[in-house]
DNA sequence: TCAAAAGTGTTAAACTTACACCCATGG
DNA sequence: CCATGGGTGTAAGTTTAACACTTTTGA
C-alpha cells in the first residue's frame, strides 16, 4: 500500500510538498503604548504570484525532518532562529496553485525581539503587522490568520507567551505578550498571581534596573517539557509523552 | 522508481506522500459495565511490515482534497463514512519507512456504533481496543497515542463527544464516552449540569423507552459550527472564521 | 414494593474579577 | 515629594465538586 510505485504512474505530476512559516514577533508601538504581534514576509521573485509577499518556505530535502526543513529555510530566508517552533497544520486543497497541485505543510515560530532585530531585512524581506496582513501569494492570508487564531488559544491555555520574550523578563513585559496576543486588557494585580501559581515561572533574585518607576522583579521559564508536542516521527528518538502506552496486541 | 533504497537516489526523489487515518469509535464492555475505545486496523498485504496491522490509508490522490482523499481510503478499506474527520499532523521523519522517504497526513475520525457495526470486518480488517494497540506497523504505534492524546483533549475542551453517539442520545451515553475518553468516573449530578449550560446540547422531547429503570430523556447535538478546525484551503470556498481579518498591506 | 437509574437540591471549597491600597524609584 | 508603575489585600461573584435526596420506571 505504502511503497507502491504507482503513485507516480497513475497521475502526470505527484503533488509537489512544501514547507512554510509563520513567524510571529513583538514589537513595541510606543505611540500607542502596547506591544503589537508582527511577522516577516518574503517577497516572491518567480511566477506564480512574482512580486506579492508570501510566507518563507520552499520545498522538502529528502534527508531533514520537516521541522528541520521549516528551520532551515528560516535561516536562509530571513536569518531568523526561533526559540518555538510547531507544526501548524498541512493544506492541500486543490486550488492553492495554478500550475500544480501543491501541499503546504506550515509551521508557526516565536522568535524574541533581539533576534527579530538580527532578522534581515531588505528588498524582499519585510515584516508586516499580522493585524493588516492582506493580499498575500496564494492562500497565505488564511494561513496567517489560522496560524493567529492557534497562537490565541495556546496562549489563553498554555505556556507559549514567554518565548517572545528574552530569557529574563517581567511580569509586566509577560502581560504585554499576552494582552497584544489576545487584544484586550488584562488586570495586572490578577495577572500577577495567576502566572505566580503556574509553576513553570519562576521568580530570580534580580531585578530590572534603570526605569523610571520602581524596578520590577525579573522572572524566567523553567521549560522542561519540549513545548513541540509530543509527536513522534517528528525527531528520531523523541517518544510520545502525552498518552498512557499499549501493552500487547489482542 | 520510488520504491529505490540507494541513499542518494532516495535524496534526488521527492518525499513520497500518503494519507492515513485514525478511527475511534465505541464500544460497550457489558462484563465491566463500561465503554471502551476501539479502532479499526487493517493488515498488511505487501511489504514493507507484510502482515502487521496498521492504519487504513494510501496515496493521495492527484484530485481530490487531503480529507477527501481520507474518507475515501476509510470507505474502500473498512467502509466506514464517519460524522467527524479531522486533520491530526503530519509526520516526516526520516526513518518512518525503510525504503523510501514517506511522508504522512494523518487524520482522526470519529464513528458511530451503528456505523461501526457495518464495518467490513475481514482476515484482513480488524478491530482493536486502543489502550491494547501495540505492534503496528512504522510508527503507527506512536501515532494511535498521540491521536488519543488529543482525543482527550479536544473532549474536554470542545463538543466532540457527539459523534460518538446517534441523533439521539441521553446523557448517561454521553457520560459514558466522557469516562471512556477520559478514563475515569464523573459524577452524574454535575455531569447533567455542566451539559445542561454548553448550548449546542439541546433536550428533544423524547424519551428512550424499553429500559429497565426510569425512561431518560433524550437530546441532541445541534452542530452549527463546523467541527473541523476553520481551515482554509482544506475544502474550496471555506473561509476561516476564528481570526478577525486583515485591512489592507502595509 | 423494591432495585436501579433519572434527575434535583444543597453546601463548602476553589477560582475569578474588580478595585482599593501601599511600596519603591527617578526625577 | 510626587507621578508612575510594581506589588499586596480583600471581598463579591461565579464555578467546581461532593453527596444527600426525591422521582420514575420494570419486574
Amino acid at each position: 500500500m505504502y511503497g507502491s510505485a504507482n503513485v507516480s504512474e497513475r497521475q502526470a505530476q505527484p503533488p509537489a510538498l512544501a514547507i512554510s512559516t509563520v513567524i510571529f514577533a513583538l514589537r513595541r508601538d510606543e505611540a500607542a503604548g502596547r506591544d503589537e504581534i508582527w511577522l516577516p514576509l518574503v517577497r516572491r521573485i518567480r511566477q506564480p504570484h512574482l512580486g506579492k509577499w508570501a510566507l518563507p518556505g520552499g520545498p522538502l530535502d529528502g534527508r531533514e525532518s520537516l521541522q528541520d526543513a521549516a528551520a532551515r529555510h528560516l535561516r536562509d530566508t530571513t536569518d531568523l532562529e526561533p526559540t518555538y517552533l510547531e507544526q501548524l497544520y498541512a493544506f492541500g486543497g486543490l486550488d492553492r496553485a495554478a500550475t500544480q497541485r501543491l501541499v503546504s505543510i506550515v509551521y508557526w515560530a516565536l522568535v524574541r525581539p533581539d533576534q527579530a532585530d538580527l532578522a534581515r531585512a531588505s528588498e524582499n524581506v519585510r515584516w508586516f503587522r499580522a493585524s493588516e496582513v492582506d493580499g498575500l501569494a496564494f492562500d497565505h492570508d488564511d494561513i496567517v490568520a489560522y496560524a493567529l487564531g492557534r497562537l490565541r488559544g495556546k496562549v489563553e491555555y498554555g505556556a507559549v507567551a514567554y518565548h517572545f520574550l528574552g530569557e529574563r523578563f517581567t511580569l509586566t513585559q509577560l502581560r504585554g505578550v499576552y494582552e497584544a496576543v489576545l487584544d484586550r486588557q488584562l488586570d495586572p494585580a490578577n495577572f500577577r498571581r495567576q502566572l505566580r501559581s503556574a509553576k513553570d515561572i519562576v521568580p530570580t533574585d534580580e531585578v530590572l534596573q534603570g526605569g523610571r518607576n520602581r524596578p520590577p522583579r525579573l522572572y524566567r521559564y523553567s521549560g522542561d517539557r519540549p513545548e513541540t508536542p509530543p509527536v513522534a516521527g517528528n525527531r528520531p528518538g523523541t517518544t510520545s509523552t502525552s498518552t498512557p502506552h499499549a501493552s500487547r496486541a489482542r
